[in-house]
DNA sequence: GCCAGAGTAG
DNA sequence: CTACTCTGGC
């Protein structure tokens, strides 16, 4: 089974893209971040023509998320509220930044982290807060399901120093900065693992450029979207892929595809 | 001698299709309307490499007409307060839409009469002001310049019913209604007759076409942009042709060129 | 800086 | 439908 995961920066920019990829890469589950559209104008059929069952959770020109599956979804839910429950949780489901589902015996969780701004911001605070939740929500949800997980997305947080192009005076730089860092561990720490790192050690791997300085040109990426998978999962992983050719497409996404396979 | 007239709809978006026209169409002065650019952002460079001089009257985003011309033109006046001379003619030069100079004996005026938005809102009642400041504008001009005049550009107005695709319910229509189609005929009463009609009598032949409804698929479309000409050179005039291939190309203006010959 | 979307105009 | 500005996210 091939799961990827995508920041597309908006689906109907780059849903020729998109298309395409899905043509040379006919991957079974793909998980979309930033769709920027609400449910109702997804570009619904195009993807259906391709084979797949959508399943979509947007808003009006921010975030949004979406799940294309060969096979149908069983028990999807959006947001954090339907298996946290609380006012809090309801809150943050303003955002639509969380969507689930099960495929076989699967539970794929589909991720928009928040970006955060500037550490020490509102939107840091919101994001640390966020993470909170995120845990929470994965706990019950796992305990829920008996089988695997696979939580990827876009997570706006590059885990190590290897996954950033320049580490250096990142400390206080966000997607880097101790506290995210710490919040995302405190999520894995319910029983998730990099599968990335499973495969491979180096840096120089990075899934996310920005689109000033010319950044993709010299390389000088991060990795911030993966695939965190429980135990048995990630034993069974046999391999963990970023494809850059969608970045060097002209308009392209600043974000490239990440593909897990098991 | 050949004017042509071409409503851009945006002079950067629209600078290879012009130049490739020019190349085809070597005329002696083309009437631009619409550039949509400040005179300093004006793209001169690719245009004077092709052996033009350029006249310029743009602002920001809207209206702006411009004047190429292979040999230079004397005389070139922007607005209508250089001639009109009222406060309510420097009013109406906020808008960049009217520029004339002299090429050998003839006084080339160029257009972008207002589009009037809908029949009876204030854009409405704003053209028609425009035209009756025309008409002075047009009348000075004429008694200052002892030689030939051709008035081009964007009309905004369809003469007459056979310059609509379907004159039906047209009456209250904006560029058919019977008020600006008099506003206009008061304007040509100073003398100047409409080199189109001088060749071509049937319908049926249109200079622009909507962007919306595939107008020019069905080729349901308006003949509103024109050369009036005063009565020696109407004489004199030996052709007038709308080029409807422009409008074939891929982003396409919505309007098309029109080129008068004497 | 380089993208999006919203709004505006035609 | 196509262009513009503006705003805002990253």
């Amino acid at each position: 089974m091939k799961i990827a995961t995508w920041n597309v920066n908006s689906i109907r920019a780059r849903q020729q893209q998109v298309r395409d990829w899905l043509q040379e890469n006919p991957v079974d589950v793909l998980c979309l971040q930033e769709t920027k559209v609400v449910d109702q104008d997804f570009p619904r059929a195009p993807f259906e023509q391709l084979g797949y069952h959508l399943y979509v959770s947007g808003q009006k020109a921010y975030n949004g998320v979406a799940i294309l599956s060969r096979t149908p979804v069983e028990e999807v839910s959006t947001g954090f509220s339907p298996i946290v429950g609380d006012t809090q949780a309801r809150d943050f489901d303003q955002q639509k930044r969380v969507i689930c589902g099960t495929v076989g015996e699967v539970c794929i969780v589909n991720l928009y982290v928040p970006n955060g701004s500037s550490v020490g911001s509102d939107k840091y605070d919101y994001k640390l807060r966020w993470l909170k939740v995120l845990r929470e929500y994965l706990q019950i949800l796992k305990a829920k399901s008996p089988g695997a997980m696979c939580v990827c997305g876009d997570f706006n947080v590059a885990p190590e120093n290897r996954d950033i192009h320049d580490p250096s005076d990142k400390e206080s730089h966000i997607m880097a900065s101790p506290a995210e860092r710490e919040a995302l561990q405190e999520v894995l720490a319910i029983g998730l693992a990099d599968t990335f790192r499973k495969f491979t050690s180096e840096g120089g791997h990075y899934s996310w450029w920005d689109y000033r300085t010319r950044a993709f040109r010299g390389n000088r990426g991060w990795r911030i979207d993966h695939h965190y998978l429980t135990p048995d999962l990630y034993e069974r992983a046999t391999n963990c892929k970023i494809d850059i050719l969608p970045r060097k497409l002209p308009k392209p996404s600043d974000h490239t595809p990440v593909i897990v396979e098991f």
